[in-house]
DNA sequence: CAGCATCGGTTTGATAAATGAACCGTTGGT
DNA sequence: ACCAACGGTTCATTTATCAAACCGATGCTG
């Protein structure tokens, strides 16, 4: 593994649950010797991606990081005319909804947007990256994967997350075909017990599937009429979204999402 | 050079008025081999921080960056507890405020906000990095800095970006002491022809000077008594932020700024 | 449409780098 | 006062990185 790589990963080990890390811990955490790990991090703070506290223990994310989200908001604004579509969704549907994009190979939230509808709601904030097996927005996106990625990522370890988490590779292919015939993905309780998740994919201009939309319910608000509202809703705003980012949905999608609602036979 | 720092300056090549590169122009501006540079933006790419567009060629700053600062900002605000000071300090002074961070051993900007009362205003969307010996922002900091860091600084080429840019580094250190004296930096057309800038140094909880908060306004309107406007609201907003963020003043400057305004003589 | 320059990307032996174990001086808790 | 764990450093060994030549594809020009 590259170095570059080996460095990048520990900016990922930083989170909102743990925002500032130690030495040793982040060798710890990332499997590197406490050298290798000084060396890294420390090239990592002369570019000032991250930098150390004033106590000169803990690392923490530097200030580099937001010119260049500035930098990249500015002229690549898919965030900004992500988040009004995303808040109409959570509206809409009175449940969460967010927004994941594949960096690399894996699934990772780029926004999400909550609704005042219910006291009780499904947060994001610690959410890192989606499990592929285990999240509607992850079935979804891995759905319209070139194969060799698809197998690639099914060939990795499978963690069973809840009771009702799918981890055999082949249930989980049978599962695609499904979820490509359906044009949308599902999953209940796959993350986290009590969530039942819907997700459609996005596509780049090149009709490549980069990310996924999708509203975390309730599992207790999943009512069949209610999943009826939210995949309306997600497909409406999913046609928004690949409008704004100059996507291209592909025809069998777009002819799928026409015939709105009707399609999909309840699921089980 | 270690490879990660390599890929990091890559990260500085992309600016508002580049903000995506070619595989080549990428090798060129960087003063990389191809080969290597292809990896190391590879290798970016795996992390997200930078994405490839659509169209297979060009290269421009990923998502991931957002991710990052969005953690950042959530964890330490600078930039949230900065930017109202910011904007009270324009409104005050009828320029441009903006404020700017060390990151390594260059200066770098983090915030700017703009006055209304002019139709013409000192733009900062361009500014990547302050040259320590051509603003008053990096004449401030550098006042500030351990002896070693300053010389090696000040070792570095000096290029005159305008007829009026000190270059001479017998000639700037005097100017060093003059700055620490008066308390407050200021460099007449060092940057650009027009502009005048004002500066004042910021301090983290150790007492280090890690930053400046600074003033550019026209040369033109830069008239003894708006100097001195500009330098009490410097003052001001230098106190603000320092106490926002838990730095620590130097018990110096803390005298010298208390004697708000009187203090410094008219420079000529 | 043919020629040519340049693009993104890949291969090669020569070389500069990353690596990890042991080792400092300090700090903080018991 | 002790001891464990901290951040940081050193140095011989190993490994990834470098530069130059090379590919097929693309796009521009005469």
């Amino acid at each position: 593994m590259s170095t570059v790589v080996k460095a990048l990963q520990l900016l990922d080990l930083f989170s909102r649950s743990r925002p500032q890390i130690g030495l040793s811990d982040l060798a710890r955490l990332a499997g590197l010797n406490k050298a290798t790990c000084f060396r890294l991090v420390s090239d990592l703070c002369a570019a000032g991606l991250v930098e150390q506290m004033a106590s000169g223990r803990d690392y923490r994310l530097g200030p580099a990081v937001l010119r260049l989200a500035a930098l990249r908001e500015a002229h690549v604004p898919l965030r900004e005319a992500a988040l009004p579509v995303l808040q109409a969704l959570a509206a809409q549907t009175g449940e969460t909804a967010h927004l994941s994009l594949m960096v690399g190979a894996e699934l990772r939230p780029l926004a999400h947007a909550y609704s005042a509808a219910h006291a009780s709601k499904i947060t994001m904030e610690d959410v890192q990256i989606f499990p592929f097996h285990a999240t509607a927005s992850g079935l979804a996106v891995l759905t319209h994967q070139p194969p060799a990625l698809r197998e690639q990522i099914l060939a990795r370890p499978l963690p069973a997350l809840t009771p009702y988490t799918l981890t055999d590779p082949v249930t989980l292919r049978a599962r695609l075909r499904e979820i490509e015939t359906l044009g949308f993905a599902e999953s209940q309780g796959g993350f986290e017990t009590d969530v039942h998740s819907f997700a459609v994919p996005l596509f780049d201009a090149l009709g490549r599937c980069t990310g996924a939309l999708s509203i975390a319910a309730l599992a207790a608000r999943a009512t069949p009429a209610q999943a009826l509202v939210i995949r309306r809703a997600l497909v409406g705003a999913a046609r928004a979204v690949i409008t704004l980012w100059g996507g291209s949905l592909p025809a069998r999608l777009d002819t799928i999402w026409t015939a709105d609602g009707s399609p999909a036979k309840e699921p089980s």
